[in-house]
DNA sequence: AGGATTATTGTAACCAGTTACATTATGTGC
DNA sequence: GCACATAATGTAACTGGTTACAATAATCCT
């Protein structure tokens, strides 16, 4: 049996030696084929696919600089809220050639921080976030290193960093405002936790009105389907009643149609329900949820392809507010209270 | 004004210039401190410092023949189905210092090869992917690059890679005698899209039984809320009347539930609903979900775990079947019909 | 004191690509 | 037939690290 060399895998000089050219030509039909002569090329392709040789990132890296790696940092992927944003990004950075990785932080500032310098140690080329409540340690790495980042899920056109987002305030103003318009006075405001939550905080501001004759009762609870059950039970040991809940995320809105069913309270009869996002499952609830419609896989679409670009090009992107809408649906209706005072 | 040198990120090389030693010097003050003399390692540390020095993840790639990067191919992040086992498997890796590129497939095998591809390029040194059925492209590619691979959400000993998942025949067949034993015997089993998807011909096959007194309806709809809520349009277009609802999996359960409410039928007074999954909502629906709790998280976790052993020691981790189990909550009862039949 | 051992540091080759520049061959114009 | 432009390919330096080996200095042992 001949002794069979060590199999490695195969390099571009391996390429060159069975094609019987130079490296600056195998090179050359990698980069730009239409610079060799068919015959050579042909040559050339067939070393490469015989050897199974397949060029190495690093080395490539080594050379451009580029690795076309974009880091993600989420608090978490275990709820939708999320996970659908990132997947549109994911979808979108690779029409640019870029691929996504992904570090979940769990809402931690310190991992964060941690997180982001793994990232820009394997060599991202940028990054994207939701949200502008970032410890410093996070911006100093950004501004050191200075790598192209993005902000998603919040929009505030003079951050430090160009922010791809919605408006988290007029958000919630918008679906408050849908409330006080069918005559609910006496609100239960059901929210995430506000800590390190700008989102979560611009959603509460939002909520605000001036108007004297209206209760607002804030209940924060996690940022679940049981978050949202809990609100409920929460609500019951208050001693006002409530007419609607607003819950400024559908998770938790889900948590209240499902509690408010087990104790028998008819929504939209007893008691409005509205949410805030609009998930895939939204419409499909019964019933099913008044919302407002987040732009999240839009905005996870522009912001791939503004970092995509700046990165690239180096023309940073502008911030971008992108329109929230309100969906109007079962579970909201005229406060039975109001028909009442009437 | 002096004329300012172009600034561009410092190398080895610059930080041995600033630091007046070798750049073998400095190499070893970020690999093995331990063998530079204090005084040394503290000049070399302050250059670093100084110059902002971050050493180039590529150029160690090249030579280490290592990047710590493992792909994951995953057919969607927009259902809570995978996300969380991919965000499982991701903070695992991590405590490897493996970072994770995820890869979305929307289930086209075709899309799925090239994506594997695409994660090979970038250097990935370990794939994660669900299920065994895949495009001959990918067996190929896989087999070509000997890149470990594992699979998730399945379990097959003889497989050609390792499966890290569960049984999921044995998990429809668990739910399937939960509800044969209260009585069921006209189910409408619920599943998703059947098309190279094992995970889910494995659970319709689950259900199965020889039983002649028993009558089985399959229902294919989306894998989403939306798909159960159909399922049940569906069912009530059969001339057959359910006493229960088999979702395999709880995504669509929700749908069933919601659907029923809305018709007015009550769970479980008047039809049984099982899922299969136990998501992190499904103990707070109304009723509360009886389905069967797979091991996702711990899953993601030893998949993790083995891969990165794997590409680490080279030691292929042997299939795991982690075990299910029952939860029996309220949305399932005894048989009306079967007390009748009584 | 002198040779051996050990601790520190330096030199230069190497990894796998890209690319500036040089070289050679071919085609064109006069 | 010769100068010149153009096309195709090769040579070697370069990217930014790692590391084998060499060199030097300091310590140990008899």
């Amino acid at each position: 049996m001949a002794p069979k060399r060590e199999k490695k895998r195969a390099n571009l000089r391996d390429v060159a030696r069975v094609a019987e050219v130079s490296v600056a030509t195998v090179s050359r039909v990698l980069n730009s084929p239409d610079v060799v002569q068919k015959e050579t090329r042909e040559r050339v392709e067939k070393a490469i696919s015989e050897l199974g040789f397949h060029p190495s990132a690093a080395a490539r890296a080594i050379n451009s600089g580029r690795t076309k790696i974009i880091g993600a940092l989420v608090p978490t992927l275990d709820s939708d809220i999320f996970a659908l944003t990132i997947e549109a990004v994911e979808n979108r950075l690779e029409d640019f050639g870029f691929s996504l990785v992904v570090a979940t932080t769990g809402e931690d500032p310190d991992k964060e921080a941690k997180r982001a310098k793994e990232l820009l140690d394997i060599g991202a080329e940028g990054l994207i976030m939701p949200g502008t409540t970032h410890c410093d340690a996070l911006y100093d790495l950004i501004e050191r290193t200075r790598v192209p980042a993005v902000v998603i899920s919040y929009y505030d056109p003079a951050f430090r960093y160009p922010t791809i987002g919605y408006d988290n305030r007029e958000a919630a103003a918008l679906a408050m405002s849908h409330l006080l318009e069918l005559g609910h006075r006496n609100i239960a405001v059901v929210h995430g936790p506000a800590q390190n939550n700008d989102r979560t905080r611009a959603r509460v501001a939002g909520v605000a009105t001036d108007r004297a004759d209206v209760q607002l009762t804030f209940l924060e609870t996690d940022l679940t389907i049981a978050g949202g059950t809990d609100a409920v039970k929460q609500a019951s040991g208050e001693s006002r009643v409530f007419d609607a809940f607003l819950c400024v995320s559908d998770v938790q809105a889900f948590g209240v149609l499902f509690e408010l069913q087990r104790r028998g309270i008819a929504v939209p009869d007893d008691v409005s329900v509205m949410g805030l996002h609009d998930l895939p499952g939204s419409s499909s609830t019964f019933p099913s949820l008044s919302t407002i419609r987040l732009p999240a896989q839009k905005m996870g679409r522009l912001a791939a392809e503004g970092l995509a670009k700046w990165v690239e090009s180096g023309t940073r992107p502008s911030p971008a507010c992108l329109p929230n809408a309100l969906m109007v649906r079962e579970s909201t209706a005229p406060s039975r209270l109001k028909a009442k005072r009437k």
